[in-house]
DNA sequence: GCTTATGCATAATATTCTTATGTATCTTTG
DNA sequence: CAAAGATACATAAGAATATTATGCATAAGC
């Protein structure tokens, strides 16, 4: 279904996602300080009227990633008889998220003048 | 090198342009009517002061997938006693340029909110 | 009670790219 | 004029990153 209803009804084609994965995990961290797994699929289909949404098969693993790599560090909270996993960056885990969103930035403005799109994202 | 340098000597982390090859692509084609897929690799250079840099390795599968799919045609022309061959949009080819260029634009109003990056892109 | 939502996790598969390799001609430069 | 670099195509092996499917378990809504 490659034609206008595809954009209306909350998709993109996925290799367009790809690669913003971390990016988006990043920022969301940093700014709520602390979020569990289920959260952040939730938080993002929210923001973005469920055009961007994360699945748990590419999440957790990424999360589980970013532990391995002190990018982010994990709390576990039981909510009753069940579990939560919280997640919150590290101090060289804030340093990673803006220079995520500063790169993400960057590439947006060149992908701007390359296909001339206007005007220019800028990140302060 | 995960630091401000590699914004500086033109490499985005790969990841980030995995997904935007055929759109970039498509959008050369659109102006240009006739390139062959060298010229292309040069032209996405010198577009974006080398930022981004498209393989040879991922853009004559992808360029063979389109002619596969109709969206380009090809014709070869000699250059002395090389080869050169020429990629033109179909007319489905340039309503689907339409589109990824559109969906793209999309994304990163999409994107844009989602990271509280500003102001909005528009494509018209 | 049954369905949906919440919440975690992993494995198999698919997609898309990088890196490496191969072939061949043309141009520049010491 | 020989070597190096640029031009021009192509494919294969491997890496990275995502989707889809599956599994388990508790909580909430109807």
């Amino acid at each position: 279904m490659h034609n206008i209803l595809m954009y209306l009804c909350g998709m993109y084609s996925s290799e367009l996602i790809k690669g913003t994965l971390k990016t988006i995990v990043l920022k969301l961290l940093s700014e709520t300080k602390q979020m569990y797994g289920y959260e952040i699929t939730q938080k993002v289909k929210e923001l973005t009227d469920s055009k961007i949404v994360i699945t748990e098969g590419a999440l957790y693993p990424m999360l589980h990633q970013l532990e391995a790599e002190g990018i982010v560090t994990t709390e576990t909270v039981n909510i009753g008889k069940r579990v939560r996993k919280y997640y919150t960056l590290t101090s060289s885990g804030e340093e990673r998220a803006k220079e995520k969103i500063f790169e993400f930035a960057d590439f947006i403005n060149t992908m701007n003048v390359l296909l001339d799109l206007k005007p220019r994202v800028s990140y302060v």
